[in-house]
DNA sequence: CGTTGCCTTGACGCCGACGTCAAGGCATAC
DNA sequence: GTATGCCTTGACGTCGGCGTCAAGGCAACG
């Protein structure tokens, strides 16, 4: 199989295969012609190194599974090096996780009060002598 | 004040200044000896910046709070402009969490699976005639 | 024979928010 | 005077994961 049809089948670009390479991440064998050529085992590698994409894993983190199943092992997570990795990203997605809803929070407090804040004018903008209207109609700039 | 006593009360630094000038976001008066000099409300718009950086919004999409300040509005959030931005940012922030959230189960999923198939090739080792040890340890490569 | 299609290497572009020199000007302190 | 410290503009570097040409080779089809 050539670079296109394994980067289809892996549902990937050549472009993306050849930077896999680059990095180590796949083998570089080529026939007489001078084209790269691979085998089912290679496509392995290469949806083992997509699925851990998907999941946001960086190319680096890739590297100990493609090792594993370049090992010859049943699977890219057979070792304790890819198991680790499983961690630290659960460690890292817990994090980041938490972080996000943090300020998830804190936006909407930001919007409940902001929107509170502008009710409070147009509630007042209704009696006489009232403020002016919000932004973009005018402001009194500094 | 000139930019470094600003970036420091702004929590950033002079480089992060200049590149908010050059996106229109601060304004880049001068004094006398071409030194650029800021006053409080300045110090203000920089912090609205931030905290919206802080937040993980992209400085593009802080404007609408810095354009909102500079019209002399109460606060940076006055405007319905601001408040879209707060919206769209909470719904991007649903999101995201929730991709993160499948990720992470995904990825448990996958360690408990791989941590199942560990244990029973350890017990499987336990006896005679069971199969090598793990990763690193030797592998049958291809 | 030419045309098409896939392949090759090399190199620069992109995104965002700056960091980091380089080379020089201004102002205060000693 | 000069040493120090902050300021100026300009320009290139960073990180990740490729996209996108450019210029040319190999193979099959008609
Ligand atoms: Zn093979
Ligand atoms: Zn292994
Ligand atoms: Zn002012
Ligand atoms: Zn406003």
């Amino acid at each position: 199989m050539r670079i296109g049809e394994l980067a289809a089948r892996g549902g990937t670009t050549a472009r993306a295969v050849r930077y896999y390479e680059s990095l180590g991440l796949l083998p570089g064998r080529r026939s007489g012609n001078g084209y790269r050529t691979y085998d089912e085992d290679d496509l392995r590698l290469l949806r083992q190194i997509r699925t851990l994409q998907d999941f946001g894993f960086g190319l680096e983190e890739t590297r100990p599974f493609v090792e594993c199943l370049r090992a010859g092992h049943p699977e890219g997570d057979s070792c304790p090096a890819s198991l680790a990795v499983y961690r630290r990203k659960l460690g890292e997605l817990d994090a980041l996780i938490g972080e996000l809803t943090a300020v998830r929070a804190q936006v909407a407090d930001q919007l409940a009060r902001a929107e509170r804040a502008r009710d409070e004018l147009a509630a007042e903008a209704g009696v006489p002598g009232g403020p002016e209207p919000e932004c973009e109609l005018g402001g009194r700039a500094t």
